[in-house]
RNA sequence: GGGCGCGUAGCUCAGUUGGUUAGAGCAUCUGGUUUACACCCAGGAGGUCAGAGGUUCGAAUCCUCUCGCGCCCACCA
């Protein structure tokens, strides 16, 4: 073996013969353990998050070792919009409708997906994901088209997919629909402006939509007054239908109409409430010319604080416009005023054909000619919603699209209820059918749901599933030779002449829904189907909660009558080491590939791992990967030492485990108690989900344990059996590591399999292939001897005591000394009287009181220690050391004895811990008295 | 505006149902070629657990409030 791990020489060549073997292929067992893979973007690479896969792997490993068909099916997705938008960019297309037809496109996007395909292929084996590569599969390929057009179809059946105008967000730039979710928000800095509509008073920053017949609203039971304003030098006088609010707050009043004379004086005239207002109807030039206008109250849209508590609507253009001119069915409202293009419409008079923000300053422009402006705020600070793709402005818009209906009741064809598609989201999470993991998450997707709006699934670019609809004009004489559309919708094109197919495509988290079911080809019959779904775990990060899982959840249930997963495990963003975002334009980025080039794969997920918590982020940097490349090294000259201590089985005994008992050293059997233990507190972490905990034990037993106790304590030992028990340790742990660092501790494995010619390495249950490898080895289990571990861990105490009291008192490193021990354990110290002079470094050691000369004193776990001077010790350090020690002891004492004292302590505490207690004022008390008669 | 999370050693973070002297890695200090490992070994220093109150025999942990930070959702004239 090497000196020091080399991942970069081994690490393919592992995986290659893990791939050769069929490792990654489930066994026959009845028992199933499925992770459906989250698909990264065909296009995309490798970063850090996707790094999160390995917390997938590693629930895949421990699984597979347990005897369970473990199944992990990789794949990608077609991502539709970010895939569109680079391939165009490649081609440099800036216009996609003129400058390239739709077959070609798709032609190219194909040529490009398929390149970088393998290359995302590539780096997820890198990261050692022991994925079944047989079973791979793509969001766009044909099975999966055919689950999308089915469940589409199914969905239409139901009476649950419609198509309809309804407000959606349009990103001008891209020319396609986008969901609410795939819409970011910006800050912008707007005039906003106060403009006359009659004697009423409207605030807007869009000055451009208001160019059209509209309802005024005002508020239900909200005062208003009708006030009589006078400018101070000119006389002129006019009339203002305002809030009571307004007119009686002068400084918002002066705030607001602050293009009126400064001077002028308000007199009020008039006093009534909305209600009373209803039904006025007046006609007013607004700057694309005379419009209606008609006053209409309402309780629920007003806010009586803001403006003059007044305000028109523009139906087409805003979404709570939208909304109130449902709810009012307020039908002449419809007016659109902006296209599609972002150009005004022929409504807009004077502005019509021009962009919205060149539009928005003319009309400004305009309405301050004709003085229909009484208010400016030139500073209006907003939130402006902007495309997620094109980064351009989204605009509100009527649109006829294809939607979702969630909260229409329909029969569930599996359980035979009335039922809609949010209840059973719902259902899924409340019900305990899905548990997310941490469970904290449960309250943001139920608010999700609970606000949760029809989806809007059709989008207007190309790369993407066709809409699976079709349609023809027919002529129907019975209703007078009026041109009708027929409609068809189905998982294959209808037959006949005259059929188009709808030109849109499904938004990409539809088909992206489907997952956890169409990678086993439903709805076509399938074994894999049967056995593998529901899948067991969904392992993501919490950012695509409501795009991604939600949706599974959705459709998984309404397709297949289960839901597609048992568990959600949320895992955090991985961020840099100081907790900052990683992004392409701070460069804190970290690149998976280039840190597995750097310090291995097994570094890199080690890092992920450690010291992290479901759903909490964690930070990644390079110092802690390289810690962590210094575990993986460590295991191995751990490893190194251990096989060169020779080989050999462990003797059980006869059968009777009191019989091996009673031979074992206090080394070994503390070595199999503390392996049992972590070998439980393994297990149970990994149950719940703590893969950072498990880690943690794991690294501090490996380390702090196994390597700096029992192979130091083995050296002075030098006995054959213990040797052996080492050995089966080594195993042991490499297989506890496996999961987490499946390279260096498989590569150990083949070390041990060369020494050994491998004959006892079992093969896992199950019938799992893979031969003599760790990754299909059987996950250890705690053993039936039952050993304390008591005896050697007073070893350790009173070794690292003397260590510690040498350095204090200034004793030559290397030098051997001379100590005495006395105690109520001698017995058991006397046993490993090697042991322990060999790692205190002790000439010789002697189970006796200490005699009457110079030296250094001290005691642990009620044993006394003494060291003797002979020209040893410094005593000024020695001194200082006693006084310090001293101190501290007496200092505790007080504690524990106020702790005893203290009645309700002694009553109330479980009587163990109040023993406890008691035992450690003895023990404090002794030392506290030696250490007393030495400061004197 | 609504919701969630965080604040623990110089830094990055653990701390599961309240229970010995609150832990780890990195950094730091003092030493060190000892049957594997300097990507190492031994020993040390470093914390009023954000602050205030409460419940309890006992609180980093449970409750209330305050301060600071981060994220998500809603995003109106």
């Amino acid at each position: 073996m090497d000196k020091a791990y080399q991942p970069q020489q081994s690490e393919d060549d592992i995986y290659h013969k893990w791939e050769q073997a069929g490792a990654f292929v489930p066994s026959d067992a009845k028992k199933t353990f499925t992770i459906a893979i989250p698909p990264p973007n065909v296009t995309g690479t490798l970063h850090a998050g996707h790094a999160m896969y390995v917390v997938q792997d590693i629930m895949i490993r421990w699984h597979r070792m347990m005897g369970e068909a473990s199944l992990y099916v990789p794949g990608t997705d077609h991502a539709a919009i970010a895939t569109e938008s680079v391939v165009l960019k490649n081609l440099g297309i800036k216009d996609r409708n003129k400058e390239i037809r739709r077959e070609d496109f798709m032609k190219e996007a194909e040529k490009w997906t398929k390149k970088t395909h393998d290359r995302i292929i590539h780096q997820l084996k890198k990261i050692g994901l022991s994925c079944d590569w047989s079973r791979e599969a793509y969001t766009f390929d044909e099975p999966r088209n055919k689950a999308v057009n089915t469940i589409f179809k199914m969905l239409y059946d139901k009476g649950l997919i419609y198509r309809g105008n309804r407000m959606i967000n349009w990103s001008i730039g891209a020319q396609s629909v986008l969901a609410d979710d795939e819409v970011e928000w910006g800050e912008k800095t707007e005039p906003f402006y106060y403009i006359r509509c009659g004697e009423f008073i409207i605030g807007t920053v869009r000055p451009e939509t208001k160019c059209a017949n509209s309802p005024v609203m005002v508020s239900e039971t909200g005062e208003y007054v009708r006030v009589k304003f006078m400018e101070h030098g000119t006389g002129n006088t006019e009339y203002f239908i305002l809030s009571k609010f307004l007119f009686e707050n002068e400084e918002q009043r002066k705030k607001v109409l602050n293009l009126l004379d400064p001077n002028g004086t308000f007199e009020l005239i008039d006093t009534f409430t909305g209600k009373e207002l209803e039904g006025q109807e007046f006609e007013y030039e607004t700057y694309a010319g005379k419009r209606k206008f008609t006053v209409l109250a309402d309780e629920k849209v007003i806010d009586m604080e803001k403006g003059a508590g007044t305000m028109t609507i523009s139906s087409c253009h805003s979404a709570d416009d939208y909304d109130l001119a449902q709810r009012r069915k307020l039908d002449d409202t419809w007016i659109q005023k902006i296209d599609f293009e972002g150009k005004m419409t022929s409504i807009a008079g004077p502005c019509a054909g021009m962009s919205i923000i060149n539009a928005r300053k003319r009309a400004a422009e305009i309405m301050r000619e004709q003085g229909l402006l009484v208010g400016e705020d030139t500073s209006y600070v907003h939130r402006v919603p902007v495309c997620y793709r094109s980064h351009t402005v989204v605009e509100p818009m009527v649109s006829k699209q294809w939607f979702i209906a969630v909260e229409k009741e329909f029969t569930d064809d599996f359980s035979g209820e009335k039922t809609t598609l949010k209840s059973q989201m719902q259902e899924a999470v409340r019900g305990n059918h899905v548990e997310i993991v941490p469970n904290r998450f449960d309250k943001t997707y139920f608010h999700w749901i609970d606000n949760l709006r029809d989806w809007c699934i059709s989008r207007q670019i190309w790369w993407g599933h066709r809409i699976p609809v079709w349609y023809r004009q027919v002529k129907e004489q019975a209703a007078g030779n009026k041109e009708q559309e027929e409609i068809y919708v189905g998982v294959k094109p209808p037959e006949g002449k005259g059929w188009t197919q709808d030109e849109d495509t499904l938004d990409t988290w539809f088909s992206s829904a489907t997952w956890p079911f169409s990678i086993f080809n439903w709805p076509e019959k399938s074994a894999d189907f049967d056995r593998f779904y529901p899948t067991s775990v969904l392992e993501t990060g919490h950012d695509i909660l409501f795009f991604w899982v939600a949706r599974m959840i959705m459709f998984g249930k309404f397709a297949t009558g289960e839901y597609p997963f048992k568990t959600v495990y949320l895992h955090g963003l991985v961020q840099d080491e100081k907790g900052k975002k990683m992004s392409k334009s701070k460069g804190n980025g970290i690149d998976p590939l280039e840190i597995i080039e750097e310090f291995g794969t097994d570094a890199l997920r080690l890092s992920l791992i450690m010291g992290t918590t479901p759903g909490n982020n964690a930070n990644l940097g390079k110092e802690k990967i390289a810690g962590c490349r210094n575990f993986c090294n460590k295991l191995w000259n751990v490893s190194r030492f251990v096989l060169s201590q020779g080989t050999g089985n462990r003797e059980r005994g006869t059968g009777k485990p009191e019989e091996a008992e009673k031979k074992q050293t206090d080394l070994q059997k503390w070595l199999i108690s503390k392996t049992n233990i972590l070998i439980a507190d393994v297990n149970e972490d990994l149950k719940h989900y703590l893969f950072g905990a498990a880690a943690e034990k794991l690294w501090d037993f490996t380390w702090n344990e196994f390597a700096d106790w029992a192979l130091e304590a083995a050296k002075a030992e030098n006995n054959p059996q213990t040797n052996a028990l080492l050995q089966e340790t080594l195993k042991t742990l490499l297989k506890l590591w496996h999961p987490f660092i499946p390279f260096v501790t498989e590569k150990i494995w083949e070390e041990i399999s060369n020494t050994e010619n491998c004959p006892a390495l079992p093969l896992c249950k199950g019938g799992q292939k893979g031969g003599f490898m760790l990754i299909t080895s059987e996950y250890p289990t705690v053993s039936k001897e039952h050993t304390s571990c008591e005896s050697f861990e007073l070893v350790k105490h009173v070794a690292s005591k003397i260590r510690s009291m040498r350095k204090n008192a200034g004793v030559d490193p290397g030098k051997k000394i001379t100590a005495f021990v006395s105690g109520e354990n001698n017995d058991a110290l006397q046993k490993n009287e090697e042991i322990i002079k060999f790692l205190a470094r002790l000439e010789t050691l002697t189970f006796d009181t200490a005699p009457e000369e110079k030296g250094s004193t001290d005691t642990v776990s009620g044993i006394h220690i003494f060291l003797p001077s002979k020209g040893m010790i410094d005593p000024a350090a020695e001194k200082a050391r006693i006084k310090k020690e001293l101190e501290k002891s007496e200092k505790m004492l007080i504690g524990i004895k106020g702790k005893l004292s203290n009645e309700g302590y002694v009553q109330k505490a479980p009587p163990e811990l109040v023993e406890k207690t008691k035992q450690q004022m003895k023990e404090l008390e002794e030392k506290v008295e030696i250490l007393r008669k030495e400061a004197t």
